[in-house]
Order: structure tokens, then sequence, then C-alpha cells
DNA sequence: GATGAATGAGGATTCATTCAT
DNA sequence: TATGAATGAATCCTCATTCAT
């Protein structure tokens, strides 16, 4: 009777499989991990992980790409409620997300394609087509949007929209590899963002703004 | 016609044994890389690898160490040439070395520091030390120049001139993982430098800015 | 008609491997003895013995401990029979054990002491400890009981019970040392008992001896 | 000028190295013992030492056989001290030498044969020709002068004269292995040279022992 | 004679993967 | 399904020995 709430369900196993390699891997990077270590996390034998993962690259595979879907979906629905006016969304939700990424899984992820990525072109190109092209071009049409209702100058950045991104970037490996460092993730992606809102808001509507930036940081 | 197979040569092995190395750990990755292959690339046998450095650690730390040294001393000498106005050497020497850097040596050993970096932490510190801190430093003071001289205004950018640098070490990533997938580096950098010029330069100063690039594009 | 490659026997497996490296380790020293050859003599993979055993020293130190363990055993239970005269346990089970002992495992392990004991304190602890020291006390309880019941005499020997076992270990040494030249184990064994128990047998007692070897020699 | 001292004769070469290398094995044992170590120890480069000794087991055997000649020597000279009484000559000389074992260098040869001899046949049969076999002869002879001069019995001892030196091996063998437990030593040489004398010693002459043994010891 | 840079065979250890049960 | 004992290729490192200088 007790036994009922170990009992797994045959169809959790690989998640749960994949879950507890994410951790390891993203704890102890992907050589340093071992399959027994795995195994062990998921409270399975190694025989079982090989029944559902051919090799500990393809469940190196299974947690990019699991992580990566989910904050595939993330990604697009908050890129869904682009029904404010674009200043609006990256100062708002899009600050909030690039702020919160140093911490999430993603930077994992960035990690492991980072250091792993070069043996698995088609994890890269998957990673690619799924979450990065998707994101830019998100950005890049909000832009555009903009641009069109008025709200923005067209400017270069449409071109680069990378540079919303950069500092996030930055902030995850710099969390990643100077970890005794402090590093005021907030501020940099605020400040970056304001820097850009200042220059592509269109004149007229440029006027109300104050003084300087970056202003009082929202919450 | 073989090489010659017993050549002293102490002054220059453990510099040629690094170049080779760096090379290796460049092309495969830290883990990947065998200490034979290292050996065999420098054209010497594995025990005389170990004559001069205790172990693949060691080795890696002395790449590192090497090519990170002589950066440090090109950005600084870089830095050096600070008596021209803040934002020409922003557009100017501070841009081109941007716009190098994902081509550079530069790039492996950041990779390298990604991936490898939280194995070793007195590289991490070091490195932090010695390039990372100086180097934000270096921007830091150039832009409290630039508003003591009353070129430029007292902005948020001061306290995080990371914003500077993340467009470079974002395209340095994108080169390493993306490999097919095209970057413009050169507008990348251009596009953050102008923005932030643009947001810096005293007001009075601005107006005379002629029109280049990136300006606002023509509608 | 190869034998079976994989066979599972836990239950087995490590005595076999500490037996097989006990004989490896015999027939050639601890260095000369290499863990492929253990696992080749065990019938089992280099990889399945790290299954069990650490390192190769820990492997050592298991051949020590279940080598010295029964023999701990046989010895102790030897020394529970001591409900004859002290002299006659001395002359009989002693004796006999004693002139086995060049000829047994014990040998080996005393070799093997000597030779890697200083590298493994804790080993020469455990082997001092479980061995050496409840012999000497065996032995010295042995003689007390006798001084006590007026069959021996209170002599120095009680301090140095190590006379009484010198004799054996030299033994011991001798084969091991010089394999050709021959020694008269049992002889020398033998006379150092009677030398012994003539010298500690109470003055009432000694008469009634009737006249064995070793005996004066006639002229 | 002042070089002068350092000035090594080519003559001496040889011997300071068997001397720094005996230092080395003693202190590590034969395998721990690189020849690098043996070199820098000798204030010697590696090539040198290998233009005197073909391998590093020629120097072990230069090792053993200097330290044995020497010791050797010592032996016969004390030997021929023979013109005293047998049992002051096994009191006195014989015992001091035997106490003295266990902490000269003759200990350390010892330890050398044990582990490496079964390598060395030829070291071993030496080693007997040259000091075990003339040491007991010497023995025996003793005895048997005695014997011939109506000093002592005949007893079985002459042919196991292995019992005289059996105790002073038992000491060294105790020092190399169990070095923090002690030992008395000088307790267990004496009290088996006395046990030894009484036996032998012919009736007429032994009423004029006190009482027991061992008698105090000298010094 | 003397040096010490250079060699490379050899050995301990690891760990992804397999497979009898 | 599920297990974990068993495998062995792969890899780092050591150190006796050589030899150009």
């Amino acid at each position: 009777m007790r036994e009922r709430q170990y009992q797994r369900r045959k169809q959790d196993r690989p998640a749960e499989i994949v879950e507890a390699a994410f951790e390891t891997f993203a704890n102890r990077g992907y050589n340093a991990t071992h399959v027994d270590d795995v195994a062990k996390q998921a409270g399975v034998s190694k025989g079982l992980l090989y029944l559902y993962f051919e090799s500990k690259e393809d469940l190196f595979k299974a947690v990019i790409r699991t992580v990566v879907v989910q904050r595939v979906k993330k990604l697009s629905d908050v890129s869904k409620a682009l029904d404010l006016p674009v200043c609006d969304f990256l100062e708002g939700p899009f600050a909030t997300f690039m702020k919160k990424m140093p911490d999430s899984p993603m930077a994992v992820v960035i990690r492991l394609m980072i250091s792993e990525g070069h043996k698995h072109p088609d994890l890269v190109d998957y990673y690619h087509a799924n979450v990065v092209a998707p994101a830019l071009d998100a950005i890049t049409d909000a832009l555009r949007r903009g641009v069109a209702s008025g709200e923005l100058r067209d400017t270069a950045i449409s071109d680069v929209p990378h540079i919303l991104i950069a500092p996030a970037i930055l902030s995850v490996l710099w969390r990643l590899v100077f970890v005794g460092h402090d590093l005021d993730v907030d501020k940099l992606v605020d400040t970056n963002i304001q820097l850009i809102v200042d220059h592509i808001r269109s004149p007229g509507q440029r006027a109300q703004r104050p003084s300087q930036q970056p202003e009082p940081k929202p919450l």
C-alpha cells in the first residue's frame, strides 16, 4: 500500500531520468557526469537508463531538447502578450525575462551548448532554429511593428536584435564563470534596454522623458 | 629524410608545447585533447611534455596564462592611446578591438574558461583580476574622464561598463557555437557603440555630429 | 570450448580475486604484480577488480587481512589447547606450528610486510595488534601459568617471549631469501625449544626427563 | 681556488654514488628509489651515473656488495679476537655486535635482500657465501674449539648455529616493520646468549653461576 | 668526462556500455 | 521491465635509459 507513491509509472521514467541528467549535467558538466550518477540520481539502474537512451550522448540531447522545449514555450507565450506598446513590452516582460535568465535552467543549457555544442551540430541547429532564431525574429517583429505604428524610429537595431539579448548572455556567462565576483544583472539589463528605448523611440514621443537614465528601476 | 629526432631546445620547448596545446585545446576542447596529441603536435614526446608541465591541467593553465598575458598586453596598449576624445576612442580603436575578438585566440580562451573554468577557480580569478577587471576599469575611467572634460554626460553606463563588451562576447560565442549561422559582428559592435555614444554625448556636442552609420535608416 | 565469459558470482568474486592476488603477490612481490595479472589469474576483467577494490593498494591490504585473519584463527585455536603442561605444549603443538610456518602463507605475508609494510602503517598496526601481540601474549601467559603451577621457574624469558619465535622467523626468511641453501628448520626449532624448556623447567622436575633429542650428542 | 674541496676526484665518484644510492635505497626501498634521486643526492648527473653503472639494478648490486664487504670485514675482525674463552666471547663482543645490528647499515641490506633478493640470485649467493656462511662457520668453529678445550659440552647447537643469530635478525625486522612498537633488543640478545651459554657450558664450570639470568646486562 | 633534454614502453585507473538473469 | 555485475578500450602519468652536445 505504501509502495504506491514510489511506484513510478513507466511513462514518467524517461522524464525523470532526463530531469536527473539535467541536474547532474548542470552541476558537473558533460564529461564529469557519469552515467552511474545519473542513474543513481534518478533512482534507477544503469541498465534501465540504457533502455530508454541509446547512449550518454543521446541522453544529453534529450536533456537539451527537453529543457529547451519548455523554455521555448514560455518564451513564445511571453512573446504573445505583445498587445502593449513595444517600449512597454521591452521595459516590462522582456526585461524581466532577461533578468531571470542567469538563474534559470537556460543558463545551464547555454553553458552546455558552448562546451559541448561543437560535438553535436544537429543539437546546435535545433537550438538555433527553435530558440534563438524565433526569439530574434520576435524582437525584430516587435520593432517593426513599433515602426509601423509610428511609435519607433527605424534604426539599425532591427538588423542586429542581438543587442537586446547580449547583456543577458553576458550575465549568464558571468555567473557561470566568475562565481565569486558580483555583477548587477538587473542594472545591466535595465540600462541596456533604456539605452535602446531612448534611441529608437520616435522623436515626438521622446520629449516627455525627463533628464536621464536609467530611471528608477522597476521592481 | 625524417627530421632530427633528438634536438636540444630547452629554451623554446615550453613555448612550443604551449602553442601546440593551445591549438589542440582550441580545436577539440579540454577533454577531447589527449596529452599524446599535444606532444605529437609539438613534435615532442609525451615524457618531455611532462618534464615541463606537471599535468594536463598544468598545461592547460599555462595555455590560458600565455594567451591571456599576450592579450592583456595588447589591450592595455590600446588603452594607453587614450589621448583622443572618448567618443573617438570608442568608435575607433575600441570598436576595432571588439570586432577582432571573435577571430582572435581570445575567443578560444573564453570558451575554455566557460567550459572548464569551474574546475580551476584560481585560473578564473587570475583571468578576472588580470583581464576582465582591468578592461572594465579602463572603460569606466575613460567614461569618467569624458564626463570630467564635459564631453560626456554622467550616465548609469559607468556603473555597468559591461554593456560595452557584451556584444563582443555574444559574437565570440555565436561564432563558436552557431558555426554555420552568420552574424554581422561588425554591425553589431558598431551599432552598440553608436547607441552608447549617442546616449552619453553631452547635449551641446550632439548637434555637430555629422551623419554616419548606423544613422537612422531612410524611410 | 571457452569458459563462459559472463558469470554472475557476486558472492565469490572478492574472495576469488583476493586469492588470485595472494598467489601473485606471493610469487612476484608487490611491485612486480600487475593488476592485469591478478585479474587474469582470477579469470576476471580488470574493471571488475576495480569494482571490488579501490586500488592495487586496497587489494594488497585485503590480501594481508584475509590471510592474516585465517592464520590468527588457527593460531588462537592452537593456543586454546593449553590444558596440557606448558612444556608439553611447547614441545608439541607449538613446535609443530613453528616448523610449518616457513611453508605456510604466513611466510609470504611476512615477506610482504617487510618489503611493503613501511608504506602501510595502518596494516602494520593491524598486523601487530591482531597477530604478533596476541601471539606473544599467549606465550607469556603460558609461561606465567607454568610458573604459577610450579612447573616452571620464573626467568627473563617471560619478558622477551620473542626468543620462542625468533628461529621460526629466521627460517621463514631463510627460505625466502636463500632459496637454494638448505636449513634444517625442524632441528633449529626443536633445539631452540629444548634449550628453553631445559632452562625454565623447575629443578625438581628436570630429573625425570628421559633422554630425547636434542640431547647432548655422545662424545 | 675554493673550488678545490668540491672538486671530486674521478676515483671517488663511484663510491660517492654508491653511498648516495645506499641511503636512498635504505630510506625508500628499491622501487621507490629513482635514479634521478640518487644522482641528485650524489651531486651528479644522471648521465654520469650511467657511465659507472650499467643500470639501476647494477647500482643496487654495487650497493649491496659494498656495504656487505665492509661489514664482512668488521665481522671477521671481531671473529679474530677469539683468544678468550668462548663463553666470554659470546657474552662480550658477540653480544655487542648483535645488539648493534638493528641500527647498522646491515639492517637495511637485510631488508633489501628480503624484498629484492629473489630477483638477484647471484647477489643472494654472494651474500650467503661471503657473509652468512662465514659467520655461521665462525660460530660453529668457536663452539667446537670450546668443546675441544673442555669448556663446553657438545650439543646440537653446533648443527644449528642459527640460533645464535636468530634474535638479532628478529630484532632487525622488528625495527624495520614495527616502527612504533618497542622491542628490548638488548634484553632479547642477552637472554638468548645466556640461555645458550648455560646450556652448553660444561657441568664442571656451571656451578659457579649464581641464580638466574639475564645477569646484569653489560654496557 | 659530464650533462640533462629527450624518449617511450609500461602500468594504474576510469567509465560508457553490454547482457545474463 | 529491471538489475547491476562484468567488460575493456581509452588515457594519464612514470621513470629507466639514451645520446647529442
